[in-house]
DNA sequence: TTCGAGCGGTGATTCAGATCACACATCGGT
DNA sequence: ACCGATGTGTGATCTGAATCACCGCTCGAA
């Protein structure tokens, strides 16, 4: 397995990004029993609906959150970013996952089984909390997501707001008020709750009003302030 | 306070219901801390966007969870059953509380302070353990609630999905296949996602259709398959 | 009793967005 | 260069549900 080649340098070093907030100890502890792997563009982590394995915790790359009901309709919860962990709700409630894992990218990805972590839990509340805290953030997403999707009917408000947050994201970049689009319009869609057509046509109507301009893959928003008087409409 | 005139067997009563399956000595250092009240109907335990000041165990009735937009449309995500515990996302992740709670009706919970929740589940890793549990199905549920209100565009599949959770709730009541109806027309609106009118059309169509029958504030579900089989559409 | 507020029921109208059906661009592979 | 796959752009059409406007009921307060 390329996890046990890597060497100790690397390994504290990845440590470092994943685990700041914990102590050393624990963060060893969890180094012993962690498998790193990493994973192409477009792996399964793990599906709905399975029985829980494990959490993941991403440390490098972006996967992609999502539910999909019986219909083959798809809904993209969030994109996950390096630094948090899936699958803590289901492995320790050990209910089956509620969304599919998938990596949008190459991705550095380090999994531990659930009864190696329910072990660390459970002599060890630092671990106990510190897992609580990410499930928590979790939640909070959550939270927000469903409410952005049902309180706002309009398309276009929706869509304001994926834009809005995407600035927030890229603040702390070098280019603020400009987003690397990752996504296509079906994968827009899937995350605002329109389908691909209507995404768009709400691109070309903003960008007929100047609230975007684009370039390549890359998309310029002007005036932030225009977007967000969108939303709350 | 009414808290400290609760005599001995009367706490154990309710710490039984409640603290069921934690050890005695973590559930009596609980005891010790917790606030328990009464509450009226109506009562609002915490508002959305306030900064957290604990939690809620409900040990008895029914608490609204809700989220609204700024222009006042409401969703309720969901009713929370006594021996539920609200606002662990919030005390743990140190964010504002995401929803609004509100009794529905008289309701006997107790409030934990966060310091001394976060004390007690530093010095004891069981403590936390049973808090993530609880936060994993909150989790778990709005999962379950973003999937169910999103992938059924057709307001009828999300009022038969409804109902259908509301017959598995009474699964073990005496009367089966009948639910007491506890909301108005407009607050099952909220609860899908749709507008007041909409709901009493529904229901008329579902009655046409005898699916259900309704007699004063009992619901009949004569089948439940009936029902069933408008989900998934 | 009367009043008024809140809830339930129903019609008419309207519209945002889903859906269908294309055409076109881009790109990687054989 | 060819091809298929995948993503994008745009019209035409249709429809589910929001919205508005109104009526009747019930129940509790004055």
């Amino acid at each position: 397995m390329a996890t046990h080649t890597v060497n100790h340098t690397q390994r504290l070093a990845a440590a470092d990004k994943t685990f700041c907030d914990l102590s050393p100890s624990v963060a060893s502890a969890l180094e012993e029993v962690a498998l790193t792997t990493t994973y192409p563009t477009g792996a399964v982590l793990f599906a709905e609906a399975q029985a829980p394995r494990g959490v993941f915790m991403v440390r490098r790359g972006r996967v992609k959150l999502s539910v999909c009901g019986c219909d083959g309709r798809t809904l993209i919860l969030r994109i996950v970013q390096a630094g948090e962990v899936l699958g803590i709700a289901s492995v320790v409630s050990g209910r089956e996952y509620e969304a599919t894992a998938e990596t949008q990218e190459p991705c550095e990805i380090s999994f531990i089984r659930q009864s190696d972590l329910m072990r660390l839990m459970r002599i060890d509340g630092e671990l106990a909390l510190w897992l609580t805290r990410h499930l928590s953030q979790d939640y909070s997403s959550t939270c927000r997501e469903i409410r952005d999707l049902m309180l706002s009917d309009s398309a276009s408000e929706k869509l304001a707001r994926l834009l809005v947050g995407w600035l927030d994201h890229n603040a702390e970049s070098k280019n603020p008020g400009q987003v690397k689009l990752a996504m296509t319009h079906e994968e827009i869609g899937q995350m605002i709750g329109t389908s691909r057509e209507t995404v768009t046509r709400l691109f070309a109507g903003f960008k007929k009003q100047h609230l975007i301009q684009q370039n390549g893959s890359t998309l310029m928003i002007p005036n932030r302030v225009a977007l967000e008087s969108l939303i709350t409409a």
